[in-house]
DNA sequence: AGCAATTACTTATCATGTTAAGTAATCCGT
DNA sequence: ACGGATTACTTAACATGATAAGTAATTGCT
């Protein structure tokens, strides 16, 4: 960060360098830059990533319940089952108690990947753990958690 | 979010409920939430409102710099830029010393946009900061600014 | 001076974020 | 049973995120 002058600013403006919404940014920024980079390896994306994950861990669901889970928005959501479709990752079938609902399951294709990129993805979360320390780590959870969860 | 069985996959899935990237991102939407609506009635993104911010707190300054303090890829700036100075929140002019750089400065009408917004953005930051308590809110900022800052 | 390496940005391309609108199926109260 | 909500998605349109490649100006080394 390069360091110039002041602020000519007409207003006291809270600094951007101390800015909540931007330190969250850089936070993930730096977080995901070694995850996102093991995923290209992979051939996919972060979003896809948390997709195929939020199938594993909680086994088949409609898109509703990954949306939620990974933090996806629908319309997103929607483009990103369409791709991993097509790829072979997940498969969808339409419930037939309810036919607005199109149940997903990650495929074995799909949990190759998981597999194939687990052990590294939790090597690289154990080390930012170890930068904040334990007891830093969970505070830093619980803050978060604390936010999420306000209003 | 909706509870369903627990988990069938076969290795063991640190659980994407105590994800910190995901923590981050949740955080991040909370947050953010309130200040995009307040910014749409300006008329505005939120990327666009950080570099006007970062333009009134610093000065004028190339693209370089913005993209540092405003946490953007310069692709993305490139296009931000040039939908501001098309909409005339900010101007730009080559830099006859090095006619690479193009510094950037914010005009009577983009701080106009600040200046009409930042009453509220203080608050409603400072609603976060009461949530999570003054002790709560900076141990965030230096366990956010520690991750950042690491490897 | 001369040329490779670097810097500051721009363009291209594909994927996602965000808001709004649209569609089909289901629910619900009367 | 019937029509107005609601639900589970999908599409559209525009802005941004991310990686790669391109361009022009500048620097630095010989």
């Amino acid at each position: 960060m390069p360091k110039t002058k002041p602020a000519p600013s007409r207003a006291t403006l809270p600094s951007t360098d101390r800015s909540l919404p931007i330190a969250l940014m850089r936070a993930r920024e730096k977080v995901m830059a070694p995850i996102r980079q093991m995923l290209t390896e992979s051939g996919i994306t972060e979003q896809q990533w948390r997709v195929l994950r939020v199938l594993a861990e909680y086994g088949p669901q409609d898109a509703t319940a990954v949306s939620e889970r990974a933090c996806l928005l629908m319309p997103s959501l929607a483009r990103i089952i369409k791709t991993l479709s097509e790829r072979g990752l997940v498969s969808r079938v339409t419930d037939q108690n309810d036919k607005r609902r199109q149940p997903l399951t990650i495929t074995a294709k799909g949990q190759a990947i998981i597999d194939d990129n687990l052990a590294q993805a939790t090597v690289i979360v154990a080390g930012f753990k170890e930068t904040l320390g334990e007891e830093g780590y969970e505070t830093l959870l619980d803050l978060l958690s604390t936010l999420e969860q306000s209003g």
